[in-house]
DNA sequence: ACAAAAGTGTTGAGAGTACACCCATGC
DNA sequence: GCATGGGTGTACTCTCAACACTTTTGT
């Protein structure tokens, strides 16, 4: 395709890296935003947590190699995720060259079966606000994904896809002043949202023991919430 | 790093794909946004057009690669570019299974020295607007490119990365209406942009001939402008 | 003097922000 | 009856959008 590399060269006969893909796996534990990671057990890094991840199949699209990886980690499929950079610095694996292509998936807590016993590897969920030393280029990686989450937040509706399906507006809130890390007002919080049109009333109650129970809401999952933004130049 | 996949096995073992990279260039040219084109001279999709890309080399990091991608075709060095998006569908290129990291360039169309001679391919430019049919899957990446370029520029300033680096503010109008398709006010684009205190003028004037001469501006090369989104919820 | 493009302000509407009290329930 | 969390409205500020005429130059 360009005047060094010949365009009819069998690209199969070419040098050829390594690719994997690693995926960001957040959920909302415990009123933290937490990620799940992997105690490395192999050099390099052996010992250290990392993201999971593993190589791309030679037959699989991207998107499946990724889903496969959640599913192996968490048992669950069919929820949120999105391509999020593609890493290719030569170095990053002290081994050989690999490229690794990310993602990152939104789980709903409530929907993960973990059972530690099935994979030989140990896992832990670690707050994303207090993180042990990665492996690789993993904490970049793991800073891009935190920064995207927070701005995807900001302009769409995928907080929903962190929460069960029926939830409370004092739950919702709660989302998301832990993921924006800031406190955000009830009433004007509860206005703008309700106004967005993007949720149902299920008709159920909330009863927590404590305090007036509270109507249950459900995201109406045809709805399109994607705010303008706000312009730089008119 | 996988239950199906131990994290010990030698990773140049493994069955690997290709991975190369594509470039969207974008330039504004005769008053319309282009993108440069390359016409395929071997198979697969001889005769037909394609984004400029080709192989990622063993020791070369992914931007390394698109800039090299990027100066092959056009001479140029040091302009804005960003990664786009990773396309790794199996059957994307018929001969065997190809891994393409997309990026898109931003060149501003009086830095292009562009010889046709020295490459063996002929190349075009094509508005963005009026397309012809494109090889593999590049008319999705250039949908792709274009939709992250127009979005990209009503919250940041790279509008700026394809004008000269002197320009009148109807010539920076000019480009943005080009981009975003839309006519915009001439009072309110002046206001905004000159308050957002991005600009200084140069001292000098454009004289066209016609019409009063213009004041010439140039970007702070030193500004930060990103504009807060609009938020979905407070 | 006229053609051509540059330059310049005001007003009304809508969205954002700040803020404090009453309500329903369990114990 | 009191502790706990749920639920509600209003006023001010700021940004956005719409809109038309004067100025400077070349011919």
């Amino acid at each position: 395709m360009t005047n060094n590399i010949p365009e009819n060269y069998d690209p199969s006969a070419f040098a050829r890296p390594s690719v994997t893909v690693d995926v960001v796996i957040f959920s909302l534990v415990q009123d933290d935003l937490k990620v799940l990671l992997i105690k490395r057990k192999h050099p390099p890094f052996a010992g250290m947590w990392a993201i999971p991840g593993g190589f791309v199949r030679i037959e699989e699209s991207l998107e499946d190699a990724a889903a496969r990886e959640l599913a192996e980690e968490t048992n669950v499929r069919d929820v949120y995720m999105e391509q999020l950079y593609t890493f290719g610095q030569p170095d990053r694996d002290p081994r050989t060259r690999v490229i690794t292509v990310t993602y990152f998936a939104l789980v709903p807590h409530d929907a993960i079966h973990h059972y530690p016993g099935d994979d030989a590897a140990e896992t832990g969920w670690f707050s994303v606000f207090d993180l042990p030393e990665l492996a690789f280029d993993h904490r970049e990686i793991l800073d891009y994904a935190l920064t995207r989450l927070r701005y995807k937040l900001e302009y769409t509706a995928v907080g929903f896809e962190l929460l069960p399906d029926e939830f409370t507006l004092s739950e919702l809130q709660k989302a998301y002043e832990i993921i924006l890390h800031e406190p955000l007002d009830k009433r004007n919080f509860r206005r703008k949202i309700l106004s967005a049109d993007i949720l149902e009333e299920t008709g159920h109650m909330k009863k927590l023991g404590e305090g007036r129970p509270a109507k249950l809401y459900r995201y109406q999952q045809n709805a399109i919430a994607e705010v303008k933004t706000r312009r730089l130049f008119p």
